[in-house]
DNA sequence: GGTAGCATGTAAACGGTTACATGATTCA
DNA sequence: TGAATCATGTAACCGTTTACATGCTACC
């Protein structure tokens, strides 16, 4: 239940609305959080009526009122009281890509070359997306806002994205040529 | 939906409990995937009524009926049809550890700290899991089942646990020392 | 006396996904 | 003509988590 404190996250630094959360979402946080809008409406409905934030709505022809919500200090204080908690225990993560490889014993290994080339490519693009557009978009943001300290942080979690997808790249490489050689 | 495949992967290797799968799961799955006995029970009874395995009960005494679950053929077909059908897209997945420090730039560096911190000790915690545990139970499962060509799948996501987990130390320990340096 | 291991389950609640619904504008 | 962007939502379903329930044995 973490999607709240990201949408607080993201209000904490403007105010906006869901759909503009949404692209934030897809642009910056993919790596380690996602929310359809579906999801986001609600939950931004649901800060609203426990004081978290409000909201603002603004008329428009042709499309939905634009509702604009803002932080509240109560808001805030929630925040950052989960922001500072240091985390417990690992959050277990779930990979299917890593189940059907760990289980890919009984396939013959032309059926286990095509998952781990298939593998290896969307990673290899995901790679890319960090180096380029994932840098630039926090660049531009940092340029736009003025907020260096936050793009710090941006920036370090965009390096670990970086390195956890180069350590995946360099090791379906690997593991291509190991399996290139098996019986 | 991957815990029915997951089931069906250990269930691959031998017939077993759901207490048992539940025991090799978090010996060596826990890098990617995870579930509780109370979920893996009622998936079971599940996939037992489509077909996919099939339960022999052997009563004990002060103990629950033991029910030892055992692939059928309907089941191999459809785990090797999802073993062999390649990603066609990167699970999206969620990590609450980078959604706060990705958060944390209205913090104060010291709180920033404890953050780091205490993720860099679970992570290094992790990483000598993987070195040592981890490995040694895939060395004793294929000494002691002779399942090589399995073996070495593992080891190769073993590899990759340990690869990200180094990964993730390094990136802690230098984000530390990029935010002490912070004003 | 308490914890861990063995061994199975149910019920309620929650979080998340998929599908559905509307409707204007802009661009290829 | 169709897709993408802007802009919001609801309903049904499914997967997952948390809490509850039982009970014996072995070990510290």
């Amino acid at each position: 239940m973490s999607l709240r404190y990201a949408l607080l996250g993201f209000l904490g630094l403007d105010s906006m609305t869901g759909y503009e959360i949404k692209k934030n979402l897809d642009q910056s946080t993919q790596l380690f959080w996602h929310a359809g809008l579906n999801q986001i409406y609600p939950t931004l409905k649901k800060l609203e009526t426990e004081g978290l934030v409000t909201a603002e709505a603004e008329s428009q022809d042709g499309k939905p009122d634009k509702r604009t919500y803002t932080i509240t200090p109560a808001g805030s204080e929630v925040l950052h009281a989960w922001l500072a908690e240091p985390l417990s225990f690992l959050p277990p993560s779930k990979n299917a890509g890593l189940l059907k490889i760990f289980f890919s014993g009984s396939l013959e290994n032309a059926a286990v070359l095509r998952q781990l080339e298939t593998q290896l490519e969307l990673r290899r693009k995901q790679l890319r997306r960090y180096e380029g557009e994932t840098r630039q978009v926090i660049e531009e943001t940092v340029a736009a806002t003025g907020l260096t300290r936050e793009g710090t942080m941006w920036e370090l979690v965009r390096e670990l994205g970086e390195a956890h997808e180069r350590a995946y790249v360099e090791w379906l490489e690997r593991a291509i040529e190991k399996v290139r050689q098996l019986p």
